[in-house]
DNA sequence: CTGTTGACCAAGG
DNA sequence: ACCTTGGCCAACA
């Protein structure tokens, strides 16, 4: 789960499942799961920490919700440096 | 089964 | 900062 007002990326979540080579498939399963998911898809995004969505129309609401969850986008991305969450390590909890 | 495409990533020019 | 190359895995034609 990502808390809100973060953000990962594809490649990050692939590792964090163990598959640091299915960064794509991650992208494409979400694309499935999208419209009715439970799963926070808005705060995954691409490791540019832009919006990948835009090509395919959900720009309009990820940057939206984004935004709601207090994201600043920095032009057509945000700051990862900032937003991007960091995965739990169990060394510390 | 083969070839292309894709909500990607990292490295090199 | 932008484009190209290689890689990865799954879905589709």
């Amino acid at each position: 789960m990502v808390p809100a007002g973060r953000v990962v990326t594809y490649g990050q979540v692939a590792r964090a499942v163990g598959v640091p080579t299915a960064a794509r498939q991650v992208g494409f399963v979400l694309h499935g799961l999208a419209p009715e998911a439970e799963v926070p898809w808005q705060r995954v995004i691409n490791a540019s920490g832009g919006i990948s969505t835009f090509k395919i129309g959900l720009g309009e609401l990820q940057s939206a919700l984004l935004e709601h969850e207090g994201i600043v986008f920095t032009g057509d991305r945000v700051d990862l440096r900032r937003y991007r969450w960091q995965p739990p390590t169990d060394l510390a909890s």
